[in-house]
RNA sequence: GCGCCCUUAGCUCAGUUGGUAGAGCAACCCAUUUACACUGGGAAGGUCAGGAGUUCGAGUCUCUUAGGGCGCACCA
């Protein structure tokens, strides 16, 4: 027997050499696979920010995602899974800004386009490679040949190629609208990159002056000198006379010229059944004053702060601008009413600045016009619908496919421009009144580019087949996509999965995956979100794969954790799981001691129990449910395997006779290979590790060898 | 406001098509120079949140009440 079962099981001198060992044998590389894997089972990585390091999210996801692969591997599936990291645009670049204030005092403005890109470039490249590292040392068996980066070269052209192509079918558009304007993060943002937090504020009744005839409320005085009209309910009796009449007002020293309008959106039942109208700065006044032909008078600007056309609050912060008009209210009797309110306040998620809802010239994506495909009419939004209504694709916990349609149904227009300079520059010239919009830069002088850059997102919704070589027509395209399986969070659900649908249903008329596997949160054993702000309740994987190994992290992260729920995790969890690994390591010591000389004889047969557990385990597996397997192996395993059956062994191999001894011994081989062979997905170091010494003939790694049953 | 999920042993959670409740951890008793103290054996522990219904039979299906979590929308 080798020397090294006679200590205990370390998994920190096996786990590298045994990566290296599979790194070296290329099985990770579907190309490099033998003869019997033929049919193509592919996975993605969601590729993780460039920000910094992985969490136990991630740690979660590489788990889940190894196992599938390690699995379908060992059926003698033809798997592919794809490394990869997103550039994440304002997420790292507001990081990056972050650090170059604190160390340099400087803003990205000082430095220049160039000069902070380069920065943050430098800085994508560390974070990348410790990501890699990190991605590495939780064994995951994916081809790094093919590893692929959301900004660079091929997926720039995938960009590219992306938005000249719905640009031409009508798709992306250019317009005014009222966009989420995140006065920190300079930029614009997408409805889902908000979020919303409760506060108390008040709510003000008043009237614009003592001669106007309707009062109105308001939360947010200040930009009532951006109003243009009051709206009612068409049919309200208190107002409909009102209604067409026109208003001159000098409110606050701001010159309002008020059109009273009907609108069915107006509730007469709230309030007091009057809203004044700020077309410049709601998006909901703005489409009441598209259907009413009203002007738009913008008075906030770009810093949040009253603009040149709004009187006694001109050059003030909004906040400020409020104080002021309440105080003016208050001065002029105009002020009915001053209630306290709870109201959802839109943040942004990256800088945590309340959004300012300003009107600006963007990029969309339109969501709701028909567009011709393959013969097909339909929108956007019909299309992400349809994928997941027609069971092509299937959303796992089903639960989701709910809240997945429930989302689409309140889709509106996505805005794909960003005023940040980390990410793809949008791939639009201007020249006088020309545009043109290209995949290669226009010939000519005089062309400018936009300044603006894609929603990060935007070339994730890419990710199933740019990683895999779009636009060109690449045999690992025909052989790969769609993709199986795509894993990842439930949190991610509208930014990216429904993105992905829109983007491969429109530009390859397919579907990106055939299955979504959502999987939850890694929460603190009390249940709190990991925050590395809080260390002591931050939990890191590197940690525990030093302290415990991977295989003991990987089970803590699997086991007990059902499809789509939050996790808790404590480090007596992971602790619990090395001494798994440290059974088997003893299991094993134990049945090489007592087998000396012999080889295993294949056609030995395994205990009726454990072929009854194999096949459960097995449609586990098939049906993602990888914590019951998890959990039925490691209990078989220890309470069966060890605690009886091996207990019972001893008896026969110290008094049987030789034939039965033989047959015990090979019955223990036999078991004992079997269930590493069922392991090898969930724990594959130690079990790999294990297999090098186990007495069988033709022996290939373990990686490679078939799973516990056909 | 609309929708989704959760409530099972002290704790964390399983319980796949309905067939009279399971695991891990903790606590308790016992054993042990044992392949393994990163051990083994044993015992204890639950009117499955409350109520009603369907059924021969409900933790599981339906309705309902309460508590908790989450998503979306509204936000005059």
């Amino acid at each position: 027997m080798n020397e090294k079962f006679l200590k205990p099981y370390n998994p920190i001198d096996t786990e590298d050499s045994i990566y290296k060992l599979w790194l070296d044998s290329g099985y990770f590389n579907p190309d490099k696979l033998p003869e019997r894997h033929k049919e193509s089972y592919s996975i993605v990585l969601p590729p993780p920010n460039v920000t910094g390091t992985l969490h136990m999210g991630h740690a979660a996801m590489l788990a889940i995602e190894d196992i599938l692969i390690r699995y379908k591997r060992m059926r003698g599936y033809k798997t592919l899974w794809i490394p990869g990291t997103d550039h994440a645009a304002i997420a790292t670049q507001s990081k990056v800004e972050k650090i170059i204030e604190k160390q340099e005092g400087k803003k990205r403005h000082d430095l220049g386009r160039e000069e902070f890109l380069k920065r943050v470039n430098i800085f994508a490249q560390e974070s990348h490679d410790t990501i890699v590292n990190q991605i590495k040392k939780m064994g995951a068996s994916i081809d790094w040949s093919r590893e692929a980066f959301t900004l660079d070269e091929k997926r720039s052209l995938a960009v590219k190629t992306a938005f000249k192509t719905m640009y031409d079918m009508g798709l992306i558009y250019r317009g005014h609208r009222i966009i989420n304007w995140d006065p920190k993060g300079q930029t614009t943002i997408s409805d889902d990159e908000i979020v919303y937090e409760e506060r108390k504020t008040k709510i003000y009744t008043f009237k614009y002056s003592k001669d106007f005839p309707i009062s109105i409320a308001t939360t947010r005085p200040e930009t009532k000198v951006g109003d243009t009209a009051v709206a009612v309910h068409p049919e309200d009796i208190r107002y409909k006379k009102f209604i067409g009449k026109t208003f001159e007002i000098d409110f606050a020293g701001a010159k309002l010229s008020i059109q009273i309008v009907g609108d069915m959106a107006v509730d007469p039942e709230y309030g007091t059944g009057a809203v004044g109208v700020t077309p410049a700065h709601s998006s909901v006044d703005s489409e009441i004053a598209g259907r009413h032909s009203l002007p738009t008078i913008q008075v906030i600007n770009e810093f949040a702060k009253m603009m040149s056309n709004t009187g006694i609050v001109e050059g003030l912060k909004v906040l400020e601008a409020r104080e002021k008009i309440v105080s003016w209210l208050k001065e002029n009797n105009l002020l009915e009413k001053e209630e306290e309110y709870l109201q959802n306040i839109s943040t942004a998620e990256r800088t945590g600045a309340v959004i300012e809802p300003l009107p600006k010239l963007q990029w969309f994506i339109a969501v709701n016009k028909k567009f011709k495909k393959n013969g097909k009419e339909r929108t956007l939004k019909e299309l992400m619908l349809e994928a997941v209504q027609s069971k092509e694709i299937k959303i796992l916990p089903d639960q989701f496919e709910k809240v997945y349609f429930n989302w689409i149904t309140n889709l509106r227009d996505w805005c794909i421009s960003r005023q940040i300079w980390y990410g793809h520059r949008i791939p639009v010239w201007y020249k006088n009144d020309e545009i043109y919009v290209g995949v290669e830069d226009p010939s000519g002088s005089d062309w400018k580019q936009d300044e603006d850059t894609l929603d990060t997102w935007f070339s994730s919704g890419l990710w199933t087949f740019s990683t895999l070589g779009w636009p060109e027509e690449t045999i690992d395209l025909a052989t790969f996509h769609p993709t199986s399986v795509l894993e990842t969070g439930y949190d991610i659900l509208f930014f990216w999965v429904a993105r992905m649908i829109l983007m491969t249903g429109c530009l390859l008329d397919t579907i990106p995956f055939k299955t979504v596997y959502l999987h939850g949160l890694v929460r603190t054993a009390k249940g709190e979100k990991m925050s590395k702000s809080k260390p002591e309740t931050n939990i890191d994987p590197l940690d525990m794969i030093a302290k415990y190994g991977a295989d003991a992290t990987r089970l803590s992260l699997i086991v007990g954790n059902g499809m789509g729920n939050d996790l808790k995790l404590s480090e007596d969890k992971v602790k619990g799981y090395k001494h798994f690994s440290n059974k088997l390591w003893n299991i094993t010591r134990y049945i090489l001691n007592s087998t000396e000389g012999e080889i295993l004889d294949e056609n030995t047969e395994i205990s009726k129990e454990l072929k009854d557990l194999l096949v459960d385990i097995t449609s586990d597996m098939e049906n993602y449910r990888l914590y019951l397997a998890a959990e039925k192996l490691y209990h078989y395993t220890w309470h069966e395997f060890a605690d009886k059956i091996i207990e019972n062994s001893k008896k026969v191999l110290a008094e049987g006779s030789d034939e039965e001894k033989k047959k015990q011994k090979q019955f223990l081989l036999k078991t004992l290979t079997t269930l590493l062979r069922a392991l090898h997905p969930f724990i594959p170091y130690v079990t790999e590790e294990i297999w090098k010494d186990m007495p069988i003939k033709d022996k290939k790694l373990l990686i490679i060898e078939e799973w516990a049953i056909k």
